[in-house]
DNA sequence: TGCATTCGTAACTATTATAGTTACAAAGCT
DNA sequence: AGCTTTGTAACTATAATAGTTACGAATGCA
């Protein structure tokens, strides 16, 4: 069993910048919102900008916004930018090559696990941001000048 | 990412008890196969052994064996036997409730983690450790009195 | 019955991934 | 110029996994 919850982290994010919808949401804001270090939201952040998911600007009116309408942003893109694509491992040290089932299992299981991968992938690609946002209220967008991002 | 090979090193196990067929196999012959401690090996065959893919006994003449033919255990249920089920994690910590994103991501996600977790289970429902043991290697099964498990 | 052997498990250490934190240079407004 | 925010480095903390040693309990056999 694995342990990283950057995936749910970012999707989270996404969510309150496609709210925000053109307004940039600072780091800070966002980290009120997912209850954390705004540094471990800057990295996802910075993920998700060099998966081209996102755009970001410094300065004082500056902050991260999506890179395009959350329609066509699916969840196995924002699986890849943060998790980087495998979830499933093989053996940590490489079993005795000495024996047959050793010797072959690695190349045996490597085509599970790609089927299983792609299976997860395939699974993420039939939501969008667009179908989290619309789960997540039935009711309008955030309105300007607020403090904490999507409240 | 995660990180935890039992999965990986649980069929490796199964795939030497089950070439080994009625002989039963022990602890230490298998760890050398998969060149472990053979107590990380035991605690992999305990867990087996608990979701009842296996048996074991103590004593000179012991070891484990398979409690059904290969043909019978899914992928799935070896999964399920060492990783507990649930792949994709939420939050580590709780978003902000004061959010609306934040009160209700967790909800939302829940559901699209769901799905994705039992699209693993259906892609590994369809295969088996028979399929496994023939893909290993196109030869007849281990000859008797060998010290190394499945050489 | 006594003994060698093996499993099951506790207890501890080592390693690694992730998250959290502090700090600061670079970039960008006003 | 001066304030703000991003991007990143460097460090610490936490937790999961694996590896190791040790030993009681079960089992079969002489």
């Amino acid at each position: 069993m694995p342990t990283s919850s950057r995936f749910a982290v970012a999707v989270h994010v996404l969510a309150l910048l496609a709210r925000a919808g053109d307004e940039p949401v600072k780091s800070d804001s966002v980290a009120v919102s997912v209850n954390t270090n705004p540094v471990v939201i800057r990295r996802i952040l910075c993920a998700l900008g060099r998966a081209r998911l996102i755009t970001s600007q410094t300065g004082a009116t500056g902050g991260s916004r999506l890179a395009r309408a959350p329609e066509r942003i699916t969840l196995r893109e924002v699986y890849r930018a943060v998790e980087g694509g495998d979830t499933f491992l093989l053996h940590r040290q490489p079993p005795s090559r000495r024996c047959i089932v050793g010797a072959n299992i690695g190349a045996v299981l490597g085509g599970v696990l790609r089927e299983t991968n792609a299976a997860v992938e395939q699974a993420l690609a039939g939501t969008t941001m667009a179908d989290i946002v619309a789960r997540i209220r039935p009711c309008p967008p955030m309105r300007k000048s607020r403090r904490v991002a999507g409240r």
